[in-house]
DNA sequence: TCCATTACTTAACATAGGTTAATTGTGGAG
DNA sequence: CTCCACAATTAACCTATGTTAAGTAATGGA
């Protein structure tokens, strides 16, 4: 399952990386499984890692005060996924990250991956263009959150995530569009319809 | 006015920067200036550039299919602008960037951030901590914008960010918190009454 | 200083999506 | 195979925010 790193890592950077860079940061990961339903980042709690997913699938969330969740990310194989506010600032997390099947990750400590940039300047690239490329995307989402309506938000999603829209459950996809169960229920209804 | 830059550089990264380094990243820039209005991005075109604001104030946005506009970003003094979809992809432009009053930037090319990542990796660090920053209050900002009313998302901005509720015309707060001007009005009578 | 423009407020009405609750569908544990 | 718990759908009704349009207040250029 390093594998599936190293690719993420080559692909991201847009470069071969040598097989002892490889070797040194994998030293630095240690591998961890959850059952369904665990969590792996608890909201209120210090979060300390950072998770590779390289089995499985999870999902993280907010808690509004009525008690509702938000999701605010999916992560399948190959994602990276964590409450990154706590992660950073080692404040309580905010969020939740939980998984929704049997799931294995790697898992990276801040101890670690500020090793890892500082002395691997191969490492500060890395996650720069990573999260450079979730920020990119995040802001579009937030955009069209605020710009197009919930159906065309659904479609946009569908056609993106073909992946999530097999593996995740409904009620999060509403979660995640901002939206709840009926209404996209009556999204889909009407969308069938059409067609 | 590299001064603001170089405080921001040593602020972001928690460390002093050597005089040459600072030198040779300024070397990369150069400045440029805007009256109220005119456009630093512009949709549809390329964004050749990421602006670091060092005086006056501009803000971007998306233009929905009803021509109807929403604000993705306010930047101020110190704050870096662009449209980092485009400017990273080479792709054209999905965000404009106008000026709000007139401004001074300095730009940055694709070219030279390259440059700059690629040779001084203190760089590739500035940018990730930069954009990991960046990030975090995105994905806050989604995550309200999905789980909290619009007066609460504009109490949170009003003593989050005092700074733009001065400078920025409300119309545009509007946009911003994802509402129209008139729920903003109500919004602010509401709250007015309630004291 | 005055006009023209742009921003802000207000009110009446419209609507997307929320809420609730009942109903049906479904997949995993025993 | 058969429950049981949970997920998805549906329908009736509700509410926050949008829409439109008019009126008022600022602002900026000649």
């Amino acid at each position: 399952m390093l594998d599936l790193l190293k690719a993420n890592i080559e692909r991201t950077i847009s470069q071969p990386i040598p097989e002892g860079i490889c070797t040194a940061f994998s030293s630095l990961l240690f591998e961890k499984q959850f059952d369904k339903k665990d969590n792996l980042v608890e909201e209120g709690q210090l979060c300390k890692y950072i998770y590779f997913v390289t089995k499985g699938s999870c999902y993280s969330y907010i808690t509004d005060e009525k008690g509702d969740s938000h999701t605010i990310q999916f992560a399948l194989e190959g994602y990276w996924i964590s409450d990154l506010y706590a992660f950073f600032s080692e404040k309580k997390s905010i969020y939740t990250v939980a998984a929704l099947e049997p799931t294995k990750v790697l898992a990276l400590n801040r101890e670690q991956f500020q090793k890892a940039c500082d002395t691997m300047p191969i490492f500060d690239k890395y996650f720069r263009i990573l999260i450079q490329n979730a920020f990119v995307a995040l802001q579009y989402r937030l955009a069209k959150t605020n710009s197009a309506d919930a159906e065309h938000r659904y479609r946009e999603f569908s056609q993106l995530h073909p992946d999530f829209i097999q593996r995740m459950p409904q009620y999060l996809i509403a979660s995640y569009l901002g939206i709840k169960p009926p209404s996209l229920s009556r999204i889909r209804k009407d969308l069938a319809n059409k067609k």
